[in-house]
RNA sequence: GGUGUCGUGGCCGAGUGGCUAGGCUCAGCUCUGCAAAAGCUGCUACAGCGGUUCGAAUCCGCUCGACACCUCCA
């Protein structure tokens, strides 16, 4: 099915600073390349925000046809601390302190981030290279950029040389900075060393005997820039120009403004059409930081064991809550936010699930074709999935005043509804229908439908002591009763 | 200091030059043996001050405030 033929899709373009229409370079085909985490440590609820996102637009795009390549790397190379010559590389920090193999704590928190990843029933992309498996590729493009003139080499080091490049090119393009605003601001660091220029990045570093993530290359026994991985890995798969790029606000500058130079520079030519940016998320109005304790991991919030939320939340409750903000505003992350969500998607779930039971009718006194491209365009509109839940719960209503009697649908509708309704939350959003279970043909709801038996019986005997009895210890055991005019159902919580 | 984003009702969070998302909370009503659930109704906001306009929360300027980046960071 090639909706996408007639759900033309806009995206901000973070390069034009507007929204665009998205062109794909091959009909049909979207190549998307998305910079992955730093296996350093537990994964953050920050980049479990920006992977969200960009789950989700990966979905999105599928859903309406396009064949999507999307990779996503894995950085395990061990980049420095700071850019100056001495110092230690996050990951030899870190096994330094654990006193184990790097590659030890970069399997660690690969596996921790991919078991987060799927407590969140996000997609596997299609490719998750890592760096340390592209050192060769790594190797060949300084090399092109070296061999034309766009980066020097010192010490068994090699940096890009970002003034010479600013000559004939443009430095700043995507955070919109000018060179020389960056050489008037820029700190006083420490151990600039070699490099020719503060602005100037590094592309190969010198191993100091120490370190142990070293490979062999023309230049010495060293490691690869943090900033070349990513140029290396999105063209090797995705081409020498490709069609989206994303990652964090974050990242914006220095890393993806050194993408685009160093593509320009080996290459000749800007490696992405639309840059895509998602915005930070933050804990109680403040931004999360390990040093200042503001922070929470997703399996704290998960469990609920941590001091800043007063219960443990769903992994669809967490997606719920991140959808209803847009992916480029910024997020606060809130006990009474989370609370709120979780009200509302459970409200949602309810609904669908009511959906089966419905009572067709000749004629349907809402239009859902109507709806329904309402909640396409709202995606269309650069991924506007707030507005897409607003949609979802317009829905949650009709579904609800069918049931009372208020509004009417066809059988086809109804289906049209059910197929529509499931594509958005659970194809697209990637949400999981947690009441699902509880209220199918499982053993628990067997054994509850006898108690809603007898309470049905007791209160026909106006034996209400009895019937408020099964109805309040059922609600002390999590089990909700709710009478219908058409019978008693019940939910979980 | 520089660059950029933003400031929306009790809370969260969309959005557009005029027709005033959605969720949560709160109040009233309907339904109910009573509740709960659901439905209906109500609460009408856009930091402040100027300006452009027939009309701005939406465009421009200034002020105040917040956040991000400028240094590893999703």
């Amino acid at each position: 099915m090639q909706l996408f033929k007639h759900q033309p899709i806009k995206i901000y373009n973070s390069l034009s600073g507007t929204k665009e229409t998205f062109k794909p370079i091959n009909e049909g085909y979207v190549g998307m390349y998305v910079c992955g985490p730093t296996v350093y440590s537990n994964v953050h609820l920050g980049n479990v925000r920006t992977f969200m996102s960009f789950d989700m637009i990966f979905r999105y795009l599928k859903h309406v046809g396009y064949k999507v390549r999307y990779v996503r790397n894995i950085t395990d190379a061990g980049h420095l601390e700071n850019d100056a010559d001495a110092g230690e590389d996050k990951i030899t920090k870190k096994a330094r302190l654990e006193q184990i193999e790097p590659m030890e704590i970069v399997q660690r928190y690969t596996v921790d981030f991919h078991n987060i990843l799927n407590t969140f029933n996000f997609l596997p992309p299609s490719i998750e290279p890592t760096a340390t498996g592209h050192i060769i590729e790594q190797i060949e493009l300084i090399k092109d950029i070296l061999n034309n003139g766009f980066a020097y080499q010192v010490n068994g080091s090699v940096y890009f040389d970002v003034h010479k490049f600013n000559e004939t090119h443009d430095y700043g393009i995507l955070s919109k900075r000018k060179l020389e605003d960056l050489i008037h601001n820029t700190r006083e660091l420490d151990g600039q060393g070699d490099k020719k220029n503060p602005q100037d990045f590094a592309l190969w570093k010198k191993a100091e005997p120490q370190h142990i993530m070293r490979w062999p290359s023309p230049w010495g026994d060293g490691f690869p820039g943090w900033h070349l991985e990513c140029t290396a890995m999105s063209t090797k798969y995705l081409g020498d120009q490709f069609d989206i790029h994303g990652g964090g606000m974050d990242l914006k500058f220095p890393h993806h403004e050194c993408e685009i130079a160093q593509n320009e520079a080996a290459k000749g030519q800007s490696p992405v059409n639309y840059w895509m940016h998602a915005n930070m998320l933050e804990l109680n109005g403040q931004r999360m930081s390990k040093s200042t304790g503001n922070t929470v991991n997703p399996d704290e919030l998960l469990s609920g064991n941590n001091k800043f939320f007063s219960k443990a939340f769903a992994p669809s409750v967490i997606r719920f809550f991140m959808a209803q903000a847009h992916y480029r505003s910024v997020l606060d992350l809130t006990d009474d936010g989370l609370i709120a969500s979780e009200k509302g998607f459970f409200r949602l779930m309810d609904a669908i699930n009511l959906l089966d039971g419905l009572k067709a009718s000749e004629t349907s006194s809402v239009d859902i074709n109507t709806w329904k491209q309402k909640c396409y365009d709202a995606m269309n509109d650069d991924f506007n999935s707030p507005i897409l839940i607003a949609n979802l719960f317009e829905a949650a209503k009709y579904i609800n005043q069918v049931k009372e009697g208020s509004e009417t649908l066809t059988k086809e509708d109804a289906a049209l509804l059910k197929t529509t309704l499931h594509a958005f939350l659970f194809d697209v959003l990637g949400l999981e229908n947690v009441t699902k279970k509880e209220s199918g043909q499982d053993k628990l709801s067997g054994a509850v439908n006898v108690l809603i038996k007898l309470r049905q019986e007791a209160r026909a005997n106006k034996d209400f002591a009895m019937s408020d009895k099964i109805r309040d210890e059922l609600a002390e055991a999590g089990i909700l009763l709710k009478d219908g005019k058409e019978g008693t159902t019940f939910s979980l919580l």
